[in-house]
DNA sequence: GACAATTAGTTAGGTGAGCGAATGATCCGC
DNA sequence: GCGGATCATTCGCTCACCTAACTAATTGTC
């Protein structure tokens, strides 16, 4: 294994406070630094989900997503889940492929719009991820302690934060 | 905007906590359901930073690696960044082409295996990456108020726990 | 010493996830 | 009626992962 990792980091910055007081753009500066990789590192082991539960997460997010909000069109799911229109058509090719998703193009209104829809075979997937204890990140969060788990809880509503207050 | 997001799953477990008590593995699951989407999102901005650095997220995260353990071999380094040979090969690939890391074949000892170093290019741009207040993931927790970045804090240590107790 | 098993790294081919540029169809304001 | 804007799509690209198969070298066993 090698040695220093992220406590190298910490200590770093550990330091740095002891030399001189930080400004919150240097506390900000080296959570950033500590947690990029953390993100990284799970994310790899999300992707690995995938194969696990049928659907990758991305596709897991965008069944959630069009299940609360049934027709929404293309664009403005694309905005909301911020990416491009290309990625999301890609994305709702492969859930439409699956068949877990619909799209049906707007007939009376706006005829150049298409209103998505989750099938019922799309329900039953989601009803079953939202089950599903086995899965990487539950199983994995299952090993932490209460208070381990406590705080990862505390942080879900600031790292949204992170992208929801957009300019 | 889409109405409901992460608020409406959070509606769902404190309504089921209300009507039964949960077990750690109910909690895990709730958290996950959470968690999952909120991860997803974030890694997203990520790539986008590496226009912003010129280095990707991984490739910052591979050098910093590689800064710690100099002469690291490529197997030992592909175990402990948790992914394959294959998919290290590549990243390094992409590393030496861009100048900022070295292969040496071992010359003297297992003449199978190779070091790999960061070079003088490579600690500049580490450097560099360690200053950037301006990369998407530090201005965004910049904006964050002193209790959010703390909980994000916080939460670091756990998230990196999800990773390193493996079986 | 010969050889099978193992290890280190690489190559090939694949999927998933994102992007920008360009496109066609449709809508809207003038 | 027409130009600009919008909606969704296509194309081509990079990045990030994987498995299977491969070559070269090392190690362990007989």
């Amino acid at each position: 294994m090698i040695r220093g990792g992220p406590m190298t980091h910490r200590h770093d910055s550990a330091q740095h406070a002891a030399n001189a007081p930080t400004t919150p753009g240097d506390d900000a500066l080296a959570v950033a630094n500590r947690l990029r990789p953390v993100l990284l590192r799970i994310h790899r082991h999300l992707r690995g989900e995938a194969h696990e539960l049928g659907v990758t997460g991305t596709q897991a997010t965008l069944l959630g997503a069009i299940h609360r909000a049934p027709g929404v069109g293309l664009s403005e799911l694309a905005t909301h889940e911020q990416v491009t229109p290309p990625t999301l058509v890609g994305h709702i090719d492969r859930l439409e492929r699956a068949g877990l998703v619909a799209r049906a193009r707007d007939q009376t209104g706006d005829r150049r719009r298409i209103g998505l829809m989750v099938t019922p075979a799309g329900e039953e997937v989601l009803a079953t991820l939202r089950e599903r204890r086995t899965a990487w990140l539950a199983s994995r969060l299952q090993t932490l302690s209460a208070a381990e788990l406590a705080a990862v809880e505390a942080a879900i509503e600031p790292l949204s934060a992170l992208l929801g207050r957009a300019p």
